[in-house]
RNA sequence: UGGCCCAUGGUGUAAAGGUAGCACAGCAGAUUUUGGUUCUGUUAGUCUGGGUUCGAAUCCUCGUGGGCCAACCA
């Protein structure tokens, strides 16, 4: 690659990859995402992911899924199959799909050369005493009874490991490093342990599975990746990804490390999300409220828009806090594009209007998308009795309610300006009715009126609706930082879910597909939920729109 | 109290010794048959103290604040 046609940088990793280039020293990189199957890929994951593809895509380069299974006891097939769809779903296509499994023969002739090397032992300390001889930060640690032992001790006690004449827990493999290290992980890592677990790609193979720092750097080198992208708490790790593939003499890949992302109002732990899973909090790993990528695509997310988000928070190396609000801005903005406009009524009022007709229906003609000038029309029938929302009607109105109200009027979108000339209440005083006059001149498009009225409202006509499931959502937690809390669980928020279970929607929606996207007009944007039935649709409200009017009345 | 990483508006992120910019959020206005969209304007920032320099967000340094590290997790 020339020099001149190197694209511009746009953060620090990129312009490490960019001097490397220029320098010379790499033809081409290779990346890789490396995740543990042992949960979903939550919206953190989607900037990692976006980083490693793009970041190659960039720069003439290619990018490797590898599962970083390394420990049977957490790690399912399940995991696996889903971060595949997750990432395919976002929009990248893996140059090569890998397990460090596949590597584990490669590891143990590695192991045997370390300890040939005398650079690493079997050590039969219990965990307590390990831990208690590595010292502290500001003592040395000292060295274990087995640390001496001789490569032919060392190579016979391996190799009872590997055999399976050891429990889980007897013994363990350790590299010889430095016991006075200021970087704890230098001094005498673990490099093998016993698990006598059935793993989810080698079976019964093995009963002695590679720690992550064993496994992690090696793997990287064999597949030749130049740029090993993490998160910040790996940087005590680089020195020991260093040293083992000094040690082994093998490709040299390097590690990089920048900040993860977090998002207010959520947590990011796979383990905590796991917890909210297995408790019951959320219907599942793909719930709309959470935040991984399959409760993301359930809620109506677009993968656009979350790439657009990956690209937006930038790269660094600080911690951040991203607020939620650029997460829906982002979807917001994509949608507002491609979203169907539909009429929905999730808590209907009955209008009368009392000099229509009874027996009459008008079919008016409404926008699929006033964004898209190729988007079309579709009929919407008027009549007599029509269905409003409670929210657009106020007896006793705000200053500046736009809305109906009793004298006033207001525009049904796409139909008539309406005004009320009374309210009907049932005999405990509920509002049951409004009664309207329509305005014959002011038909939309052939408004001779010469009326103006600042609001506008949704709306369908009685008989012709279809009933619908609705789900409302809000954040899952009622604090910013739910990881910062003693317990996070104690900070969910209760109404994080709203089932409206009769609302009214227009009756195009009945073919609507699972992968529409829709804008019930003024309400928010809207997707079909797979626990839809051929009767009966559920739709999820993916966000809200933006509303400077119930932003103003809450001041 | 060992080592390492970090510090720019409310939140993110640029500026590689030379006018502190962009986005989101906020506020105000224009347009609008979605209180949406679009457009315009606007509020608000270099952690503190020293030093180097004609000139420091940037380099050095004393602090301060935040984060990470002593799992048979990754």
């Amino acid at each position: 690659m020339k020099e001149n046609s190197i694209p511009e940088p746009n953060h620090f990793l990129e312009e490490i990859v960019a001097a490397d280039l220029a320098a010379g020293k790499y033809e081409s990189i290779l990346t890789r995402f490396p995740p543990e199957p042992n949960g979903y890929l939550h919206i953190g994951h989607s900037k990692s992911i976006c980083l490693n593809f793009d970041l190659a895509a960039k720069y003439g380069g290619k990018t490797n899924l590898r599962f970083d299974d390394t420990n049977p006891s957490t790690e399912e097939t399940e995991y696996v199959e889903s971060i595949l769809a997750d990432v395919r779903w976002l929009g990248f296509e893996p140059a090569n799909i890998y397990y460090a499994s596949n590597y584990f023969d490669q590891l143990y002739e590695w192991a045997l050369q370390l300890i040939r090397m005398g650079k690493a032992y079997v050590d039969f300390s219990t965990p307590e005493e390990v831990a208690a001889m590595k010292g502290t930060p500001t003592e040395p640690g000292t060295p274990s009874k087995y640390r001496n032992a001789s490569v032919e001790e060392n190579l016979e006690q391996f190799e009872r490991m590997r055999k399976g004449d050891y429990p889980d827990g007897h013994c363990t493999l350790r590299a010889k490093i430095d016991l006075a290290a200021p970087n704890m992980h230098l001094r005498d890592p673990y490099l093998y342990r016993i698990k006598h677990a059935h793993h989810h790609r080698t079976g019964d193979k093995w009963c002695i599975y590679p720690m992550y720092d064993w496994a992690h750097g090696q793997s990287d080198s064999i597949e030749n990746i130049t740029h090993s992208i993490c998160t910040l708490e790996f940087i005590p790790h680089r020195d020991l990804y260093n040293w083992f593939i000094e040690q082994l003499g093998i490709f040299p890949s390097k590690q990089y490390e920048f900040a993860r992302l977090n998002l207010n109002y959520t947590i990011m732990s796979k383990r905590k999300l796991l917890q909210l899973v297995k408790e019951h909090h959320v219907s599942g790993w793909d719930d709309p409220r959470m935040p991984t990528i399959s409760g993301l695509r359930r809620r109506g997310f677009t993968p656009e828009s979350i790439r657009e988000f990956a690209r937006r928070v930038g790269v660094a190396k600080r911690e951040n806090l991203i607020e939620f609000s650029l997460l829906e801005f982002c979807v917001r903005e994509d949608l507002n594009k491609r979203a169907l406009r539909r009429f929905a009524v999730l808590r209907p009022l009955k209008v009368v209007v009392t000099n229509f007709p009874e027996d009459q229906v008008e079919w008016l003609e409404t926008e699929n998308n006033p964004e898209d000038p190729e988007g079309g029309k579709r009929p919407i029938a008027f009549a007599r009795h029509l269905w409003i929302e409670q929210d657009d009607f106020m007896e006793n109105p705000p200053p500046k309610y736009f809305r109906l109200s009793p004298g006033n009027m207001v525009r049904l979108k796409s139909a008539y300006i309406i005004q009320c000339e009374a309210v009907v209440k049932d005999d405990a005083g509920n509002l049951t009715e409004v009664h309207c006059r329509y305005i014959p001149e002011s038909r939309s498009g052939a408004d001779t009126s010469g009326l103006k009225v600042q609001g506008v409202i949704h709306w369908l006509a009685e008989g012709h609706t279809q009933t619908a499931e609705v789900r409302l959502y809000d954040r899952l937690f009622q604090v910013e930082d739910p990881a910062a809390e003693a317990d996070f669980k104690q900070a969910l928020n209760p109404n994080s879910l709203e089932y409206i279970p009769n609302a009214l929607v227009e009756p195009a929606l009945h073919v609507a597909n699972a992968q529409d996207y829709f804008q019930f007009t003024r309400l928010g944007y809207f997707c079909l939920d797979p626990d839809s039935t051929e009767d009966k649709k559920v739709f999820n409200r993916t966000v809200t729109l933006k509303d400077s009017w119930s932003k103003g009345q809450k001041k």
